[in-house]
DNA sequence: TATCTGACTTTGG
DNA sequence: CCCAAAGCCAGAT
């Protein structure tokens, strides 16, 4: 058995399943810790292609500035913010000149970052 | 084998 | 402050 070798894809998977309940992680952290700090577009690229629902809480990944994904994510940002909530990821509210993407409120990466 | 695309990120205007 | 373009890497066709 030697062929052991995953694509960068289930790498990805494998460490977004690590993402500890009530952490956030980014698509660049995700990809440095799958083996390429480049390749932040394909970490969003493989969860949209197989994201096993229900193994893979590919809604503890976000941008870089705390946002969500638009239009793309499993439903709406809506229901992205709304699990975060539930496992006690904490967010920051616009603070009336943030524009952000999904409803203005993004991931408090200061507080809940994951942190290897 | 080559070409294109994309759930990103950073820099510039 | 907001919008746009370029760079990047790995997979799909």
């Amino acid at each position: 058995m030697g062929a052991m070798e995953q694509t960068f894809s289930q790498r990805v998977y494998d460490v977004v399943r690590r993402i500890p309940k009530g952490r956030v992680a980014t698509y660049g952290q995700v990809a440095a810790l799958a083996g390429a700090p480049r390749s932040a577009r394909f970490v969003g690229f493989a969860l949209h292609a197989n994201p096993e629902p229900g193994v893979i809480p590919c809604h503890r990944v976000v941008f870089r500035d705390g946002s969500l994904a638009p239009g793309f994510a499993f439903g709406g940002p809506d229901r992205q913010r709304e699990l975060l909530e539930e496992e006690g990821v904490a967010f920051v509210p616009p603070t009336g000149n943030a524009p952000c993407g999904a409803d203005g409120w993004k991931v408090d990466l200061d507080r809940c970052q994951w942190r290897a």
